[in-house]
RNA sequence: CGGGGUGUAGCGCAGUCUGGUUUAGCGCGCAGCGUUCGGGACGCUGAGGUCGGAGGUUCGAAUCCUCUCACCCCGACCA
């Protein structure tokens, strides 16, 4: 491709919106084109990345058996309606009326269509497993897309269904998608880490998280630099703490008015925050639960609804507060409260605390855990801070930034038993087909690769994803000695089949060295004054690292691994 | 949805507080001509704007007032 006939607006200068680095990038290297807020374009260039990603994506789920296909967009409210998810989306589904009326949501997901497809014609365990994938458009209307295409309300994911017979096939099959998914993200260079997660509003019985490392992500995670344990902020189990410790203190009351706040009640009683205590009053389901945690500690609500295994966990309101407890909110505490009672691990054996004094304006020091008050479990409840002790190894935690890439369920029977899809075993006996989902945020891989790979100069593109192999800089097109040159050199890669985008603009040498940095291509052919067929200049962008070749050894340096 | 911020040429900005000297400027980019040609060259000439939109105040509005729309960031929420 010749530069001069290619679409490639590059700019100078960082646009004002973008301060995510990848962001910055995609634009001023003439990736994408911002249509509206998370909506985008993708122009040539950002388009050849993305297909050469798609291609890998493609690769990995046809060799694991998965079959393409492509389902609409357009998806009428009774499929969602059935799963009840019509309702539980809410303003994230965008939705649209037809002529008659009816109504129609753009599909943020298609659990509810593939099953429609399924159901009905799959009725024999004979026909069983199945996998299908797609790479299509999804639309969520999320509140607040960020970071370009990291968050967009359209964006581009490949999304997989698979039905099997029974637990063990269907495991079977979310280990197949689990390995391809690292294979998927190891061609494309990431630097990744794979984390527990919770299902959300897909549901299921359990997932994993592909997340990528990355100081833009908008995800926490908690990595033990020893033993590799990894897990999302709210999941991420920790070892026991080793606190100072404290001596036996004597419970006494003391006035604090108004002060609920772990900061003011500590300030006030000249206390380490450390010593106070946060009771939180929890909704569960139908019953009042108090938990109990380090006032310098947050409250991990996942964590605590595993524990209690409820369905629903809130936090309660304040005149649900008064009504359980007979206190005001800020003064609950653990003496004497006729709740069940959680109370995070770390608080076991501690001493002389500085609790709520379940009484207006007042709080209890001195207190400490076993003497003044046995909650009805020890358990970890609370969300993990950098460098606390890792619960598998001697390790220490560590707090990262990422980007979730991919996702993987195994939804059991949620859609099958929702939407009756059923099958007939060797004994005539009938069974939900059990179901795994498995998704990978297309787009949005385009983007954390530059996150991962770009310096001050620009993007770097890894050799497998990369929009060309080569560009050839023809430093002064109109030099007909160099240009000839570099013609030459032009068609002769272009024979072999080598992608090069070929710089045969008028344009300072400057201009061409910033732009051929700018947009990352793996490999530059500089064609100066010096260069002969003999001795041909070849950089690559990564390293900077300038070697001569001849022409004819140019196509091996340069083809693809 | 709560908090903060921004809308002036393709991009980045000044001008707005204190209305009039602006025919609305500057840099980059763009077009033409010439000189350059190994790290975002230089000179000359030129094109490009209903100052986000609507209404209002005023002799006069980019500037003041009201409403509104769009976009960005933090949070909440979510893949």
């Amino acid at each position: 491709m010749k530069l001069t006939e290619y679409f490639l607006p590059t700019l100078i200068s960082d646009p004002k919106e973008a301060d995510t680095i990848s962001h910055k990038l995609m634009q001023r290297a003439g990736l994408i084109d911002k249509t509206s807020s998370g909506i985008y374009s993708f122009l040539p260039i950002g388009l050849s990345v993305l297909r050469n990603v798609e291609s890998i994506v493609k690769e990995e789920m046809n060799r694991i058996g998965a079959m393409e296909l492509l389902m609409p967009t357009l998806t009428p409210s009774s499929l969602w309606k059935e799963t009840g998810r019509w309702t539980e989306y809410g303003d994230d589904m965008f939705r649209v009326k037809d002529r008659k009326g009816s109504e129609f949501g753009l599909s943020p997901t298609h659990e509810e269509i593939i099953c429609d497809i399924v159901r009905g014609r799959v009725r024999s365990y004979k026909k069983l497993p199945l996998a299908f994938y797609q790479i299509q458009t999804k639309f969520r209307d999320e509140p607040r897309p960020r970071a370009g295409i990291i968050r967009g309300r359209e964006f581009l994911m490949k999304d997989a269904y698979s039905f099997h017979a029974t637990e063990e096939d269907a495991e079977r099959a979310y280990k197949r998608f689990f390995d391809a998914y690292c294979r998927i993200f190891d061609r494309c260079g990431f630097s990744y880490i794979i984390v527990e997660a919770e299902t959300g509003l897909i549901g299921g019985s359990f997932s994993h998280e592909f997340i990528a490392l990355s100081d833009s992500g908008e995800d926490t995670v908690f990595v033990c630099p020893k033993c590799g344990y990894s897990a999302s902020l709210d999941r991420a189990e920790i070892g026991i703490r080793d606190l100072e410790p404290a001596s036996d203190g004597e419970p006494k009351e003391v006035y604090t008015p108004g002060l609920t706040s772990v900061q003011d009640v500590a300030k006030f009683l000249k206390a380490d925050p450390v010593q106070l205590i946060k009771t939180l009053i929890y909704k569960a389901d139908s019953e009042f639960v108090a938990a109990v945690i380090l006032g310098t500690d947050e409250l991990a609500e996942k964590k605590l609804k595993k524990v209690l295994g409820c369905k629903e966990l809130k936090l309660a309101k304040k005149e649900a507060i008064v009504e359980a407890t007979g206190t005001p909110v800020g003064f609950s505490g653990p003496i004497g409260l006729k709740l069940k009672m959680i109370a995070d691990n770390s608080i076991k054996g501690r001493k002389n605390l500085v609790v709520g004094g379940n009484k207006m304006d007042t709080h209890i020091t001195g207190v400490s855990s076993g003497r003044d008050f046995e909650p009805d479990l020890f358990a970890d409840i609370k969300i993990a801070k950098n460098n606390d002790p890792c619960k598998k190894c001697e390790g220490r935690l560590e707090e990262k930034r990422g980007i979730e890439l991919g996702h993987t369920f195994k939804l059991g029977t949620k859609y099958s038993q929702a939407m009756n899809l059923v099958f007939l075993d060797e004994e005539g006996k009938e069974h939900f087909i059990i179901m795994g989902c498995y998704g990978i945020g297309v787009s949005r891989i385009v983007a954390t690769i530059i996150e991962q790979n770009c310096d001050e100069r620009g993007i770097i593109w890894p050799k497998a994803l990369a929009p060309f192999d080569a560009i050839l800089i023809n430093i002064n097109p109109e030099d007909f000695g160099l240009t000839n040159l570099s013609d030459e050199i032009y068609s002769v890669l272009e024979k072999e089949g080598i992608k090069v985008l070929y710089d045969d603009r008028i344009e300072s040498p400057g201009k061409k060295f910033a732009d051929a940095d700018l947009i990352g291509i793996p490999w530059q052919i500089i064609v100066g004054k010096k260069a002969t067929k003999e001795n041909i200049e070849l950089c690559e962008r990564k390293t900077k690292n300038k070697e001569f070749v001849k022409l004819d050894e140019l196509i091996g340096r340069i083809s693809r691994e």
